[in-house]
DNA sequence: TTTATAAAACCTGTCCGACAGGTTGAATTG
DNA sequence: CAATTCAACCTGTCGGACAGGTTTTATAAA
């Protein structure tokens, strides 16, 4: 309950506010804190460390943008469950002011992807593995609706992740959503043809069965070749 | 120099720092503003945004703690260069609430360097080259000192990821870096032997020469025989 | 006119106090 | 013993204040 005393002087960067989220992230630690668990009060923490409400409160919101803390009025900040939120804006940043380019993106993306097709072909359960199914079925479906094939491309991709059973692979993918419903238009509409959209389609559908059948090496093969192949059409889009 | 005045509707989650994190970032996107390029002032945006500069500080915050941004005192806040600060931090927020474990941890190094290396090998410029084997060699040097055999271990790994010149591997493999620091004696002293110590200081000079020699198959293999041989070694201590 | 210096204006870091609500747990009451 | 009420807690936001550090402006000197 109360902040190790001893470990106060963080190797914080001069200011108060790393302190503090120092402190608050080594009460974790040392607490053993899980998702769910509350954490002192802004109040308690001001005490305990010397420090104004304000440099705490700095702390607890800093934390909680960063997704790993949660913040309810009235209520303690609790532990977070992981998630990309963190990820998702600092990948978004770094395309925004240019330090990424797509490219780099699509790159990273197939490098993961082809590790968690082939996990999750390994480790799908079967509820997963018809959700998956689904998602690419899904696509075929609305074939007209861009928008709503792209949500179950989304969710096809990140459902796979899931199914790779390791939450950092969920949140790289995950990660990376914001930035895929920028480009994804770009790369639908580039496809030549109908043909090449509905062909798109069918690697989702070839996909997702070899990951019901269980069979890794088809199903990562296949995320190549769905890697590659966006790659080419986004190429002829003019994205260098 | 002015925020977008119908954008500060964000889809903000119900509190004014979300909304004036939103309008930060709306505000760098929007005139295209790169690293090092000075943001509003915290009383320019209390303005704007019509909140208190307590709200803009803590979205200021925030995004400082997630290396989005960088803080000086006295000086405007500039936009910050790509760092895998955020993603540490979230990391090691993940595996210190046992909802990431060393495993998983070794999967996704594993999937991600394994291309840093084939990437290395193909793009790396002969200094980097040179950098890498420096590294390697180090680790043989100081072979008694263990603490500089990781930190040379750690370097060798996130300069063959520069070497990629993709940087989301360079941040993925850097936030891995505290944890690794945390693992990385359990593995060293796991080895049986110090015969077994030599051999995985030999696998890194071979990984170099191949990056050297520029065979990206060579150098990718290596890289995955080095992890397995890294998983079969923590596996030995213990660790599930 | 140009340059060097000094002053003013600006800016961030931290602290304090205040108040509106939302939440929680304990005392009170039926 | 259960339901209700109330007091204590807690967070969200605001405003003001002051110590430094920084930038710009104005002034003086060369």
């Amino acid at each position: 309950m109360s902040v190790a005393p001893a470990d106060e002087e963080q190797l914080a960067g001069g200011n108060l506010v790393s302190t503090a989220v120092g402190a608050i992230t080594q009460h974790i630690r040392t607490n053993e804190l899980g998702p769910g668990d509350r954490l002192p009060s802004e109040a308690t923490l001001s005490k305990e460390l010397s420090v104004s409400r304000s440099v705490v409160r700095e702390a607890f919101r800093s934390l909680a943008t960063m997704r790993l803390i949660d913040l309810n009025v009235g209520k303690r900040a609790t532990v977070a469950q992981l998630d990309h939120g963190a990820m998702s804006l600092m990948i978004e940043h770094g395309v925004h002011t240019a330090q990424i380019n797509i490219n780099q993106v699509y790159d990273v993306r197939r490098t993961i992807e082809m590790r968690t097709s082939t996990l999750a072909a390994l480790r799908r359960t079967d509820a997963e593995a018809r959700i998956i199914l689904g998602h690419a079925k899904a696509m075929e479906t609305n074939f007209a609706d861009a928008d709503k094939v792209m949500e179950s491309d989304l969710a096809f991709h990140l459902e796979i992740a899931r199914a790779s059973k390791n939450p950092i692979f969920s949140i790289i993918v995950g990660a990376f959503q914001g930035v895929s419903r920028q480009t994804w238009p770009i790369g639908w509409r580039s496809r030549a043809s109908d043909a090449e959209r509905h062909a798109m389609n069918r690697i989702h559908i070839e996909l997702a069965e070899a990951i019901l059948a269980g069979d890794p090496q088809a199903a990562s093969q296949l995320m190549a070749r769905h890697f590659d192949e966006s790659a080419k059409a986004l190429l002829a889009a003019g994205i260098a």
